[in-house]
DNA sequence: GCCGTGCTGTGACGAACATCACGGACAAGG
DNA sequence: CCTTGTCCGTGATGTTCGTCACAGCACGGC
């Protein structure tokens, strides 16, 4: 069975776990087990306990919420490669959403009482652990500030570039996905690209945005200056 | 010396470190050590490492950035009783901001070297620790979420009714800092607090703000109904 | 072929908030 | 007392971005 394998390569190009030594990886990645689901299937709902991680090898998951006025309101998008439910999986706190299939997918899953078990073997293991966490909250707080103090235009650019670099210069992304993605609406997302298209930025297809000039792209955000030592992560 | 004592005191009240056994606390509160500061002076700056972790006994700490623009832009103001430096006390990174006295203060500090020794000694803690970042990672991706989909009234409601929690009906707080709290302008909040003291909701000083109907005031930010398992289809 | 269905492009309109610009109130200190 | 600084209150004005509405275009299924 190739699935742990499978997995660890997951995991090591994953922002979240990509940090982590790559035996801890694969001792993590040890644990899987895989899992199948026919579309439109729930996978989990918000108040389940969160007693797994899962990473998807095959197909696409939505996470959503039902609102308080009652819309549904997808809050994430996530294809193949993409990793989910880390979280839940070290605290066990209950899902904060629903996760359901939107087509066929492969799964592989991770039990929160497997990992733990690891954990009381393997002691170094928690202290990475920590440090991950530390990592994600540094990151989550960077976004919070970006959210609320950023305009739409610069929020757009960090996240093309961002995906830029994950994926290469084409990227698989709607303007639906990207809009979810930066918080904002497709008809916005879709003016601010309109204009880079026609300033020969980008490029354009269905479900398909080609980056042409990272350079130009990257300098419609302008970082800030900071002359002393300047680190950002 | 009771120096330990009134530093476990802070901690077991703090939204961070009040999960932990108390036993815990009671060892992370044995490894600090006191400080005194004038008004005005710095107490880190970005890019300094991050070694230690801070509780505010008595004086205020001003956390600010540099922006982009040039102009300073306070982050965060904290008193008596708050606790900051956590995330960095557990992974060393630099800081992000800096942090300067606004009038003379005492700290009590726990330095990152010697709680890495207490985890090492325990293990157990460092599990607890793990619990402990998860909740913020979860506390912080509910504020993100909060300050790019609600509107101001509702955020201000929140903030204010949190304060009010902590501190009680009278909120020692400036219309200003309110307004960094909840990333909008002084402005704006000054107008949506004159509707609340038309309304007989809040009443308003220099630098105060009293609350005097929570009932009310809570009505204004209608939680999500949650009206059981939301189904998946 | 023909018809849905989902993605993309665009215009019109309005609400929420930031910005700019003051004026006044209160406290501290010469 | 007068000055200076910091906070509060409030209008005018503009920008950003969401909402609504609709039209074209690809693609897959029958």
């Amino acid at each position: 069975m190739t699935a742990p394998r499978d997995l660890a390569r997951l995991l090591a190009v994953n922002p979240f776990f990509g940090r982590l030594d790559p035996e801890t990886v694969a001792a993590i990645a040890a644990l899987c087990v895989t899992r199948s689901l026919e579309a439109g299937r729930t996978l989990f709902l918000k108040g389940d306990p969160g007693d797994a991680l899962y990473a998807i090898r095959r197909g696409q998951i939505r996470i959503a919420t039902a609102t308080d006025d009652g819309r549904r309101r997808t809050l994430n998008i996530l294809g193949a490669g993409d990793v989910f439910g880390e979280v839940a999986l070290l605290d066990g706190q209950p899902r904060t959403a629903n996760a359901f299939t939107s087509e066929p997918t492969e799964l592989f899953v991770v039990m929160r009482r497997d990992l733990l078990a690891l954990v009381a073997r393997e002691p170094t293991i928690a202290v990475q652990l920590i440090e991950l966490l530390c990592a994600r909250v540094r990151w989550m707080s960077e976004r919070t500030e970006e959210a609320s103090f950023l305009p739409l235009e610069r929020r757009l650019v960090r996240r093309l570039l961002g995906l830029c670099d994950d994926y290469g210069a084409e990227i698989a992304v709607s303007q639906e996905e990207l809009a979810v993605f930066v918080g904002a609406t497709r008809e916005s997302v879709n003016r601010n690209l309109q204009v880079w298209k026609r300033a020969g930025l980008i490029a354009l297809g269905r479900g398909r945005i080609h980056v042409l000039d990272t350079a130009r792209l990257a300098a419609l955000d302008p970082r800030e200056p900071e002359p002393g030592a300047e680190r950002s992560r």
